[in-house]
RNA sequence: GGCCCGUUGGUCAAGCGGUUAAGACACCGCCCUUUCACGGCGGUAACAUGGGUUCGAAUCCCGUACGGGUCACCA
């Protein structure tokens, strides 16, 4: 066995500094958990001023998904959460990606093999044999055989995976720096392959390796991990090897028994964005979707969560994803937006509505900005501006308003000459004037503007009121619709 | 079924032996208002359950129930 090759690995891991790693395997999805997850991860790394290293778990050569690499670049680099290692960029512990690193595992694999922490496995891939309600852990008989046995089975070609040797007996506590420590028997521990017959190496191992390879401090992942923790401490301590801190996250779910997932529909990332939902806003509720900062504030940057994060405020029990919470978020990021930065990115979907290429679509930030949810609302609401639809004189009656068709008749044919004369067609000129007519005409200032809103838009709900969507339509096209309304009402 | 974990309003959550049990979303009401919103003010609503320990328990211990995870040559 080639001890310097050992040596040269360990020299490289480096030491005296966080180190996080974000490892998904390549599936193509990004749900909402793992972007937690990935979250998460960086927050420690840069809350400690540390190294957070993305790192690609493609071992199942069965489930290798086109393109999927790529989603999680994306999300990554659109999320902000650059990390300071990985397959794209290199660092000192490559390669990045798992099965570039498979000559690796086999060589520690036979380190392990070679202190006792693991054997040869002969036996035929079991076929998922369920003895009915038997689940004692039985003891494997090639656990049993003599070094030389094994090394001549090996030798004469014989299939083989290599098994992870766990004790028959005692117990193994490990420590979670969310759930603190955990115990547990033995004898409730399997056998896991560690090496599987194809050469590659599974989960299990090739995880412990690179992370030990890689110099990884905190070990973020989901908590499905948490039952197999103890055999991965095993595994550390039969290589003799420094085991990181541990930080297993629960699961957000979509509701009380189910996690999300991409099977019950629930959105991934991406699903998200073209929902109408900005990265921003979807990165802070999901940052606060089992994690708690402690104070009240609830709105923050990335930059402010690397401030803020805690492991301390992680929570130990799933959290239900809430799609209306997000909105809120979501509201709260548009109406932060700057007028231009509104626009700029509001824009195609005002667009979808508001082809007229007369109309100046930045007057539509102060209507839009502080009544949008998402994005994709947008096109709803303005659907008037192009073309008037087709409604109701009902809609002229309106109780709080005090109008009725009769009203509303008198008031659009008193409206119509005065905007005639008006000359500057301005947002204060528009208002100065109607406010005028309604105090010469003695009527309430909704009298006059309830039946002007409708006859413009043709709908009692509008982003705006009578006064921002009459200049926004233009003279001509107001004095138009005016008309249009006391025809209907005659 | 074994092992492990969890359980504060509908949801996210604060709380670390003494609180009128925060706050946010949602919901309801009121105010503001040229509609709807925004904004402001107020309201409804919770410690799963039974036993301990303690002068005192949402907080500590044990049981029960419910929920989740895991028991792959998947990660």
């Amino acid at each position: 066995m080639d001890m310097k090759w050992f040596e040269d690995m360990e020299a490289r891991i480096p030491h005296g500094e966080v180190r996080t790693r974000f490892a998904p395997s390549p599936t193509g999805y990004m749900h909402v958990g793992n972007l937690r997850t990935a979250l998460y991860t960086y927050l420690i790394a840069k809350k400690n001023k540390g190294k957070f290293i993305l790192r690609i778990e493609d071992t199942d050569q069965g489930r290798l998904v086109e393109g999927a690499v790529e989603v999680i670049y994306k999300t990554m680099k659109d999320c902000r959460l650059i990390h300071d290692e990985g397959p794209d960029i290199g660092g000192p512990v490559g390669p990045y990606v798992q099965t570039e690193r498979r000559e690796l595992y086999g060589r520690y694999a036979e380190l392990l093999l070679e202190k006792g922490g693991a054997y040869r496995c002969f036996c035929e891939k079991s076929e998922n044999e369920e003895d009915g309600g038997e689940f004692k852990k039985v003891e494997n008989p090639c656990a049993r055989l003599s070094k030389q046995e094994s090394d001549a089975k090996a030798a004469a070609g014989e299939p083989f995976v290599i098994r992870q040797r766990i004790p028959r007996e005692g117990t193994t506590t490990f420590h979670d720096e969310i759930f603190g420590d955990i115990t547990v028997p033995n004898d409730t521990l399997d056998d896991n392959v560690l090496m599987k017959s194809d050469g590659l190496p599974t989960y299990n191992f090739a995880n412990v390796v690179d992370d030990h390879l890689m110099g990884i401090t905190h070990v973020v992942r989901g908590s499905e991990y948490l039952a197999s923790a103890p055999k991965y401490n095993l595994l550390y301590e039969a290589f003799g090897w420094e085991i990181p801190k541990y930080v297993h996250c629960s699961p957000v779910m979509r509701d009380h028994q189910n996690k999300m997932s991409k099977r019950h529909g629930d959105p991934s990332y991406e699903d998200l964005l073209s929902q109408g939902y900005l990265t921003d806003a979807v990165l802070n509720y999901v940052a606060l979707l089992g994690w708690s900062p402690g104070g009240e504030k609830e709105i923050f940057s990335l930059d402010e969560l690397c401030e803020a994060f805690d492991i301390s405020g992680i929570s130990k029990s799933p959290a239900i994803f809430d799609i209306e919470k997000l909105t809120y978020f979501n509201a709260e990021y548009i109406k932060a937006l700057t007028p231009e930065g509104f626009i700029s990115i509001a824009e195609p979907f005002i667009r979808k509505s508001v082809k007229n290429p007369s109309i100046d679509i930045s007057l539509f930030a102060p209507l839009l900005q502080p009544r949008t949810d998402k994005l994709t609302d947008i096109p709803e609401k303005i659907d008037f501006f192009d073309e008037l639809p087709v409604y109701d004189i009902e809609l002229y009656t309106n109780k709080k308003s005090k109008t009725d068709s009769e009203i509303s008749l008198d008031m659009l044919t008193k409206v119509l000459p005065v905007l005639e004369e008006l000359r500057e067609w301005s947002q204060e000129s528009i208002h100065g004037t109607l406010v005028g007519l309604a105090e010469s005409l003695e009527v309430k200032n909704a009298a006059l503007m309830w039946p002007l809103r409708i006859a413009v838009a043709g709908k009692t709900v509008t982003p705006g009121g009578a006064v921002e969507i009459c200049h926004i339509l233009g003279k001509g096209e107001t004095l138009e619709r005016i008309k249009i309304g006391i025809e209907k009402l005659k």
